[in-house]
DNA sequence: TTCCATTTGTCGTTTATGCAACACATTGAT
DNA sequence: ATCAATGTGTTGCATAAACGACAAATGGAA
């Protein structure tokens, strides 16, 4: 495991069984997907799959955070500060991923979602707060990270809630005013 | 190489490489096709090239029959006898073969394919001769297969030369009196 | 021509994957 | 409740593929 990312058999190997899930995941809940329908799918060695994951739900966390990174992608987060405007397209981009996840699989997932989301939501926000904040102390930062992604991913549940009301960014946008001035005052 | 054929990781790898060589087919002619190419393109190691082909002509010889036996795969051999039915059939896949390699690839294969061709139609011939006659001697059906499959390659130059006047499957039912009298006296 | 860069085959070593077998859990039908 | 079938997670060994290096061949440009 010391540079598998690089070798191009581990790449190519990961891409088929996470494609075959995605592919199942059409097809079937997630409860009756098992390791052997993806291996099968696949066609690699079922002993291959243990080599790149722990079980089935290791394989789940990581196809839904490459998932969410990939609608993440889009966004900058090179150039962009935790500003109003990079604030919405995060937000966007997380009820985006929810519905592309809800159209695309079948009940059950929603408990790992949500986590995968604060996880990833977590490890964006410190990342931002770092370069903004690099007089700060480390684990001030790490605690706003923390209420930012559980504020945040909590708005996009109650979005979805009254989803009719508006569009996710003018739903954020309600609440800017406040997230804005407590990272400025971090 | 005991039962290589059948080790998914060959297989994966083969397909990998024969993609790779069509694609840049399109893009750019034989000559100037390098392994080199090849590998990069398929994301394979080089010297695992060296592993499957002896070459790039091998792995040009390979890819052609592939493609061919493709469109061969159409015809059910098991079932066809070889009569006027099945030697228009296996006419017009020869010519719809050439006509896609020429439309794909760029000049330079024409010696090549017109052998690949002719070692094909050799193989077939000879094992619907062998399950129609076997009580015959097996050379004299080897012998017969050869000249069946000479000519047969034959027509289809022809026809290519004067390709405007009739379609493949008129062209050749001139010739199958010839050809089915000559079979049943083999 | 000479020089320099690129490609070609080949080799030895390391790593990933295939495969068969195993004990154990889970499930489904009778 | 039982039994058979299927899935799980793991192991040891066989083999394909990756990698880096090498000498030789090829092919342009000076």
């Amino acid at each position: 495991m010391t540079q598998s990312k690089t070798d191009p058999r581990v790449l190519r190997t990961r891409k088929l069984i996470m494609d075959s899930f995605i592919e199942l995941s059409g097809k079937k809940e997630f409860k009756d997907i098992t390791v052997k329908d993806i291996t099968t799918e696949a066609k690699i060695n079922r002993a291959t799959f243990y080599y790149h994951f722990e079980d089935i739900y290791d394989l789940l966390d990581k196809v839904l955070s490459e998932v969410l990174l990939i609608n993440f992608n889009s966004i900058d987060f090179e150039k962009s500060e935790l500003n109003e405007a990079s604030i919405i397209d995060i937000f966007v981009a997380i009820t985006d991923f929810q519905k592309a996840i809800s159209n695309r699989c079948h009940r059950g997932y929603d408990e790992t979602i949500a986590r995968i989301i604060r996880e990833q939501l977590e490890i964006i926000f410190y990342g931002m707060l770092r370069k903004q904040h690099t007089t700060e102390e480390d684990e001030s930062l790490r605690i706003t990270a923390v209420i930012l992604s559980w504020g945040v991913y909590g708005a996009s549940v109650e979005w979805r809630r009254n989803r009719k009301e508006s569009s996710p960014e003018e739903f954020i946008k309600s609440a800017i005013p406040f997230l804005i001035s407590g990272i400025e005052h971090v």
